[in-house]
DNA sequence: TCCAACATTTACCTTTACGTTAAGGTTATT
DNA sequence: AATAACCTTAACGTAAAGGTAAATGTTGGA
């Protein structure tokens, strides 16, 4: 059997452009737990990634380390648990309740957005106008 | 000519459910100016109401308060002057390309939640019928 | 008039999310 | 074997976004 593929810390900052202070952080705060090699330097898998991208991700939406902790955890309930995962469900929903209320508020701000752009546009269009005629 | 009606920092804390020295804070960074009453207490408009939901609602996009800054200066932009409204267009077109960038990714997170989600329901369908059988 | 409920500024405190040395061990290459 | 380019922990620093407290002024109602 081949074994995974590994990633060291400098490799794993570049490739997700952060900084390994950043890496070494949400390690401290447990949302990332890499193995390590005999002398102790960190190695990190497809599934450290995977999270990564998620913990980077909840950032971009203005999610706390401590919510996406949260968030992160509903991935890894233990599914042999009739009660955890039924907690789990009920947070997860209030979380995607959440994002729902998020992305509806994003959109509204989107639209925003492109409406002044259209005033500016035509109010431009009308001073050229003004200039040339 | 009846006048607008005007709010106290309490009850504009209240409306919006932040606390005053937020709203204070957001003065001292030069996102609200609001007018002040003879004795120098600080009276909102409408116009100040706008500001402050647009402000908070970018917080909970993740932009910081200076980019927020940034963003209201879209809406404040002299309309009279051409250049101006040019840079304001071509900053503007950057924060549009942000938010539909985040929107995107928002949309991805909410999809993968629901994976998620449906992934426990399945598995906890699983244990009860188990457990009944 | 006086008091409770508002408001003001100033100033120091706190949390979050890292940045930045410092001091040193490991690994790969020459 | 030396050296550059990695990595480690520890510890202090910092910017952002407020919280909190002190001391004081204002206003509306009994």
């Amino acid at each position: 059997m081949i074994s995974e593929r590994k990633w060291t810390i400098g490799e794993l900052a570049t490739d997700f452009d952060v900084s390994q202070r950043t890496v070494r952080f949400y390690e401290e705060k447990g949302l990332l737990s890499p193995e390590r090699t005999a002398a102790g330097y960190r190695l990190y898998g497809k599934r450290d990634r995977a999270r990564l991208k998620l913990i980077l991700r909840g950032k971009r939406f203005g999610f706390s380390l401590e919510e996406i902790s949260d968030i992160l955890g509903l991935a890894t309930t233990d599914v042999n648990e009739v009660d955890q995962i039924k907690r789990t469900l009920e947070y997860g929903q209030r979380v995607i309740k959440e994002t729902e209320q998020r992305l509806e508020e994003m959109t509204l701000m989107h639209q925003e957005l492109l409406e002044i752009r259209q005033k500016l546009v035509a109010r431009l269009a009308e001073l050229e106008a003004a200039k040339q005629g």
